[in-house]
RNA sequence: CGGGGUGUAGCGUAGCCCGGUAUCGCGCCACAUUUGGGAUGUGGAGGUCGUAGGUUCGAAUCCUGCCACCCCGACCA
């Protein structure tokens, strides 16, 4: 294995690629478009889903789980559901294997033909709304917030580790509301509890938008979606949340009695991320040397390497070592002394550097002499030398400085890279040679949306929802247009 | 699923055209010297050459099927 990573410059792919396999956060599985994500990746997901967990009860959601298996004739209940999903789901057809008659392995059994096929889950509407019908008979019982944490299946063709991968992790929120007005403001407050994440936690700098028709999720009558932009200059969807309507209450028969004393169809929202979260945070801020994680979102926060020739000095370099990793860990902190002296102190510097911890800090007897420690950030790659007194306080101030400095540089790189244009051609041009996001006036139809796709690769992203109103006329069409949108190449 | 490419030790590779039992680097193990940015030397271990079949005295090498991965398209959180 060669010691450095691919350049970001040379092969984007290749060094995302490699990235996420030498920093240990996921491999290939022995299944297809599957993955295996290591310990140090399921950190990061651990962190980020106890944060967003949180956030989830803060406004009145409750988990619950609902089955992997959906019977496929819940499927057909809904049609632009089906449409939308039927091309990717993997189904159960089976339930026993034997032996080979020829002694070749084992084989599907045809006995034990199944009487309906299961679908693996791509999603949970179907059978959420199947069991919402038992649960809500009158407007006392809403609305209901319910959230699961769960695996989903969609057979992609093409997969990339955590962007695309057949099987992903992620969470769901399904909710059921009296009142359509209730319903949008669940799924808009839902947008901004993951625009919040996404910018505080994550430090990635999101768009909040609605999707075009042709991008709305199957199903829903409104998808609203963050997005954000990689260093490459391809959009990454980050986030969705769905106002549903009536249309699965209606499929799934769900009625609520009003306090009038009528019957009505209840109104629902979906929203959800997903593991393609870490492939966000990773392309967003690191590095040709590794990863750069922000501080909140870091299993470790501190690596303390000790530098030294023999166990005597270990074992004073330990003491002073030992009482910074307590201060630090009273202020809630998370260190890492790592004293191994199996690998040398430049190895493991290299090595924390491509697991993107925050602040490294280094002590050596030179420092014992001096009542010093060098500390250094991987954002900036600056060291210093600082007392030892009262580091934990200065260190606190170093990751909060970090998590600010990310977000600051993603901000300004996504700034840099988001471009207003007039004309189809100038469109084209920005897309080749800069990409990023390109602001410019659409028609508003499905037509011209689709003509640009086939001909640039790029979609309309969403429809911002600060964009002020703008007349200006399609870059394509030439037809009146009352706002920009963002367009990119995304993933 | 279409077009192109690649599968050789834990990882990255040479060898393939032109058939004769596998090269190099990293990593791993031992010892010595080293240690403030991925140490050096010496010795050592490690291989169903993706897989199944075929051709041949003999296959990593030639032929066929299959599988996986990568790049490019159609599909997508």
């Amino acid at each position: 294995m060669s010691k450095s990573l691919p350049k970001r410059s040379e092969d984007y792919s290749l060094w995302y690629n490699e990235l996420v396999k030498r920093a240990g956060l996921a491999e290939n599985s022995p299944v297809r478009g599957c993955m295996v994500i290591k310990p140090y990746g399921y950190a990061i997901w651990e962190k980020m889903q106890r944060v967003l967990d949180d956030m989830f009860k803060r406004t009145g959601h409750t988990n619950a789980y609902f089955p992997l298996f959906i019977p496929k004739s819940f499927f057909s209940k809904e049609a632009s559901h089906v449409e939308g999903f039927a091309k990717e789901c993997a189904v159960i057809t089976h339930y026993r294997l034997k032996n080979a008659e020829d002694g070749s392995g084992v084989v599907v059994d045809p006995d034990a033909k199944l009487e309906e096929e299961l679908i693996v889950r791509p999603t949970s509407e179907t059978v959420i709304w199947n069991t919402y019908k038992g649960w809500v008979q009158s407007y006392r019982d809403l609305p209901l917030l319910i959230n699961q944490w769960a695996n989903v299946v969609r057979w992609e063709m093409r997969t990339r580790l955590f962007l695309r991968t057949a099987e992903f992790l992620w969470q769901e929120g399904h909710t059921a509301h009296a009142t359509a007005e209730e319903a949008i403001a669940e799924t808009e407050q839902m947008l901004d509890v993951y625009a919040d994440f996404a910018e505080n936690f994550m430090a990635v700098p999101v768009v909040k938008g609605i999707k075009t028709p042709n991008e709305r999720f199957a199903g829903a009558l409104e998808t609203y979606c963050i997005e954000s932009l990689m260093q490459d200059g391809k959009a990454l969807q980050t986030g969705t949340s769905h106002f549903l309507g009536q249309n699965f209450a209606k499929a799934f028969d769900v009625k609520f009695a009003t306090k009038e004393g009528g019957l009505e169809y209840v109104w629902g929202t979906s929203w959800g991320v997903s593991t393609r979260l870490m492939g966000a945070l990773i392309m967003a801020h690191s590095d040709d040397e590794g990863l750069v994680l922000p501080p909140k979102l870091a299993p470790i926060q501190v690596v303390i390497i000790p530098i030294f020739f023999n166990d005597a000095q270990l074992q004073q370099i330990s003491e002073k070592a030992k009482q910074i990793k307590k201060a630090l860990e009273a202020k809630g902190i998370s260190v890492k002394f790592d004293d191994r002296d199996t690998q040398k102190p430049g190895w493991k510097f290299a090595e924390y550097e491509l697991q993107g911890v925050p602040v490294r800090i280094a002590i050596g007897a030179r420092d014992l002499e001096n009542g010093t420690v060098e500390v250094a950030r991987r954002d900036t790659k600056e060291k210093a030398a600082y007392p030892l007194e009262n580091i934990e306080n200065k260190v606190e101030e170093l990751l909060e400085a970090i998590q600010t400095n990310i977000y600051q540089k993603a901000f300004k790189f996504r700034e840099e890279n988001t471009t207003k244009v007039d004309s189809y051609d100038e469109f084209k041009q920005v897309l080749d040679t800069k990409g990023g996001f390109v602001l410019a006036h659409w028609d508003g139809t499905s037509e011209t949306e689709e003509r640009i796709k086939e001909e640039t690769k790029a979609t309309i992203r969403c429809i911002a929802l600060d964009t002020q109103p703008e007349e200006g006329t399609c870059m394509v069409t030439g037809k009146p247009s009352a706002r920009r949108v963002y367009f990119a190449r995304a993933y």
